[in-house]
DNA sequence: TATTAAAATTGGTCAGACCAATTGACCAAT
DNA sequence: ATTGGTCAATTGGTCTGACCAATTTTAATA
């Protein structure tokens, strides 16, 4: 039992809480227009200055914008400091994640084809080599599989992009997901995406841009049914709702 | 010269603002009372009304204790979030953010043209009548620049690609590039991006896939024309190393 | 039809008042 | 000396009503 010092709710405090669910649960749409403040301080029954207070509190969140003489505006929700807390990172499901990974590696992969340099191609075949001389069943056989997937990022020379794939790549690392470790402890998967690599690789080595997607797509896609394979369908499709992220939690396109 | 709109100051942002100097200043230190507010309205020459919305906005803001009866009290500065995260988020130009976002967002529309359905096109029409109705030169644009994006890339229903897609966007956001959040101050640019949204929107409805990539495209990379021509060349294309990811700095493609 | 001017609307600020919580001085009982 | 109660002063919380300034809408005008 915690001590907690009663502490009177402020009339302010309530009114902002209350305007805020209203523009969560979407009766108000960002762009919208509030009611004017004589309208919220008859409706909510209590005084002009108090709502005042509350817009005052909303627009220092940045939820409103107020202008004289024309109303108050609801603005976009932007979330507030993706942040520190590593924790809060919104995780997505292995499934969500295979598939952002094919669209967006795919376009890259399509971009690499067209400006790939004999450098650039020489990159691939070391981490293929790498893949290969590496013991198969290991521990490091993830970063053999990362090594690759950057390899081709980094053709764009284009450090944002390379990040992204990176970070994409390394959320599999995550309290969720840990079995997904053991993915490459089948020797059959692992020869596949060896396999797939090489196919990645050639289309980029004759510039077939389109084909350098297919490829790519195809080995994030094939990863996913190996994957599934392996663990069932029970695996959730997204392991937590979003603590903050509004973008509703829908899942229209069952992936 | 740069045109401003005069928005009139309103005076308890201003008042917030000297009372924030004077913490910071050490003139008042954590744990110290504040005048009262009548005090305070006293010695600064206006209402009280005025005294306590400023005194909110700042107790919004973490920064003052308001006890009832009691007073008004400095609160330590704990610095929002600079967290261990931010200051080691890998920063990029911002010509190659807008390059990788060209890339991924060029494939998320083309994706989003396939399977968008009538209320897709709906939230994009809502991001861009916000747009509309928004005050243009205005401190929140960028907010509902925010908006449209993560709309077409919401319609995937794929919260990785969403997430990637926001992470992008909220980079520009950083202390290097503050100067961009100028960006669309300039009435042409502001109507300008929107014309290019609703090409996008346009696109994304007809179903035509290649041409809402192209329509992305073609946007983000407007986007960086008018923003080097705004500021000149003299940006920086990476202002610092990456710190932890290895990915060598190698500017192959001068993007 | 385009421009301009007046009127209505809406937020910004103010003054003064009363209520409620807190504090501290003072006093009584232990 | 300590504890608890009482009361008045202080301080923030809220309200009423008013007027100003910016904006938007409407009407009148060229």
């Amino acid at each position: 039992m915690k001590i907690e010092p009663i502490r009177p709710r402020r009339l302010y405090r309530q009114i902002a809480e209350q305007l805020r669910q209203l523009i969560d649960s979407g009766t108000f749409a960002a762009g919208d227009r509030l009611p004017t403040e004589r309208e919220l301080a008859l409706k909510l029954g209590i005084s002009r200055p108090s709502v005042r207070e509350a817009l005052i509190a909303l627009e220092v969140d940045g939820r409103v914008d107020i202008r004289v003489g024309s109303g108050i505006y609801i603005l976009p929700h932007v979330i507030d400091t993706p942040g520190p807390a590593d924790a809060a990172i919104p995780i997505a499901g292995p499934f969500e994640l295979l598939k952002a990974r094919a669209l967006f590696e795919g376009a890259a992969a399509e971009e690499a084809a067209r400006i790939a340099t004999p450098q650039d191609i020489a990159a691939l075949d070391a981490a293929i080599a790498a893949m290969q001389a590496a013991e198969h069943p290991g521990p490091h056989s993830m970063a053999f599989d990362r090594a690759f997937h950057v390899a081709v990022a980094d053709i764009l020379g284009n450090d944002a992009v390379t990040r992204t794939i990176s970070d994409l790549f390394d959320q599999r690392i995550n309290p969720y997901f840990t079995q997904l470790a053991s993915y490459f402890e089948n020797a059959d998967t692992w020869e596949a995406a060896l396999r797939e690599h090489m196919q990645i690789r050639d289309s980029i080595a004759a510039k077939d841009a389109t084909g350098a997607r297919r490829a790519m797509r195809n080995h994030l896609q094939n990863s996913q049914k190996r994957f599934s394979e392996n663990f069932g369908e029970d695996m959730p499709s997204s392991p937590g709702a979003y603590p903050k992220n509004n973008h509703a939690n829908r899942r229209k396109h069952p992936c």
